[in-house]
DNA sequence: CTCACTTTGTGCATCGCTTCACAAAGGGAC
DNA sequence: GTCCCTTTGTGAAGCGATGCACAAAGTGAG
């Protein structure tokens, strides 16, 4: 069962085999195949913008239109028209040039590249503030995702109806994942509590995890990881507000810092 | 008073001005001192790690660890050790060769770098499930940020107590942040308010935005928004989730996909 | 049909980040 | 002092992402 070619295309990323260079003597319309052909390459920045533009289609489409230019639909994204067309051209050719691109199909196209077409059971373990916050938070079940179980380690959480459904006990984590299908784990306990959810969700077969605690998590290869990090946020706002400030203040060469530094 | 260079700055990002190519002839050293020198200019991947490597640090101070080698640090905080030394020498030559970095020093020089050494009041607009959510959320009150400033829009919510204050009318904005000096704004109010509050925030001299609106707000050159956004994250998870889910039953040659693809 | 115009898809140059690999620098033994 | 060991700091190569600029491909008018 899937030998060499497996881990092969697990590294893969982007181009794949270095497309021959355009000699002018190659058929054009052999390389166009390969490259639109694409062996599953799309690349992590191009993934991780491919939501963004289907909140901005979905924009589109309730007021109504029918079909949007790229130049358009970059603005509503907040990219540039140029990046929005390469990514779009690695999930296949689906604009009409002098027109732009069908908004429903797109959608479409878009929702199925993600997985969105079919249902995902999402699992949200500590139930404190933020765990709550995230099970009533209607946004993400809207499209793809349904919260399908609650994990909390206190007795007094456990038994409390959330949304419409009970919370477990964290010792039934195991066979309630199993039984109602989850395969995306989000992590919303306490820093000290999460690597070991962590550990067993991951023994009960789940590689999908979106981790809110702040710590980073140890995981085997072929788990993915997504962490959401209020403070790591906040401290990067620090830096630049902080950068702004000094700019203003101080002394455009900026030599003081250099001697305040060097003493240091 | 801060006339071209300030607008140039503006968009300096790493290098600034393009470094002659090494053409044979210019003196090495004069390169050496210009990447050395650094200008200010951290680069925004490195910026995004330091929050990291502080916790990390934060934690072996905690179990008394004094000093830490480059290797064991990288491992803590989940990177490559030689990535971990390329960040750290933006900052300034910290460490001791053959020994390591000391714990507290390097912290103290992590935490000056970010702005971490002087406090920052934070506001929230928005005190649903998530903005109550933040409120409590200890973590990232613990370290340089201090909730300063509740806002909501509903008369209900208005007057409520959360961690020790009370939450003011959206109303107040302008005023209260003045006059509380906020300088970051969290944004957790619905998708369809988020923009006007922006806007609003900006016209009061804010530049510093962390939003959780699912919306792409459009804001002036020299204000930073950072967005966190939880359907984007389970999305991008459910993409590979996907993925791993194909590799194990589909084709490896993957030409069933292809006749799917192409009669859509 | 041809022509003018629009907009996509992409080759290519560039840029910035990552990673390797090693010289430089410090510590400790003797 | 010298020698050996450890670990940093960094030049340089490699790699992926970005953005320009344009040929290709479509629409619509006449």
């Amino acid at each position: 069962m899937r030998p060499l070619f497996v881990i092969r295309r697990n590294r893969e990323r982007g181009r794949g085999a270095p497309v021959a260079p355009p000699s002018p003597g190659v058929p054009a319309k052999v390389i166009r195949r390969m490259s639109q052909a694409r062996e599953r390459g799309i690349p992590d920045a191009t993934v991780a913008r491919l939501p963004l533009y289907l909140r901005a289609l979905n924009g589109l489409a309730e007021r109504g239109t029918a079909t949007v230019s790229s130049e358009d639909l970059a603005l509503a994204a907040g990219v540039n028209s140029a990046k929005l067309r390469k990514d779009l051209s690695h999930l296949g050719s689906y604009g009409t040039r002098g027109v732009g691109y069908d908004v429903q199909y797109l959608i479409y196209q878009i929702s199925r590249e993600l997985g969105l077409t079919q249902d995902w059971a999402v699992a949200i373990v500590g139930l404190g503030n933020l765990g709550r916050a995230l099970a009533n938070y209607g946004g993400f079940v809207s499209r793809g995702f349904r919260v399908a179980a609650l994990f909390d380690a206190d007795p007094a959480v456990v038994g409390e109806r959330l949304v419409g459904m009970a919370v477990d006990h964290i010792d039934q984590l195991e066979e309630i994942l199993g039984r109602r299908g989850v395969s995306i784990v989000v992590i919303a306990t306490p820093a000290s509590a999460a690597q070991e959810v962590a550990d067993r969700v991951i023994a009960a077969g789940i590689t999908s995890i979106l981790n809110f605690a702040p710590v980073v998590l140890t995981v085997p290869d072929g788990v993915d990881v997504r962490k959401v990090d209020l403070s790591t946020e906040l401290q990067i706002l620090a830096f630049h507000e902080q950068r702004k400030a000094d700019r203003e203040a101080g002394s455009p060469i900026m030599t003081e810092d250099w001697a305040e530094a060097m003493d240091a």
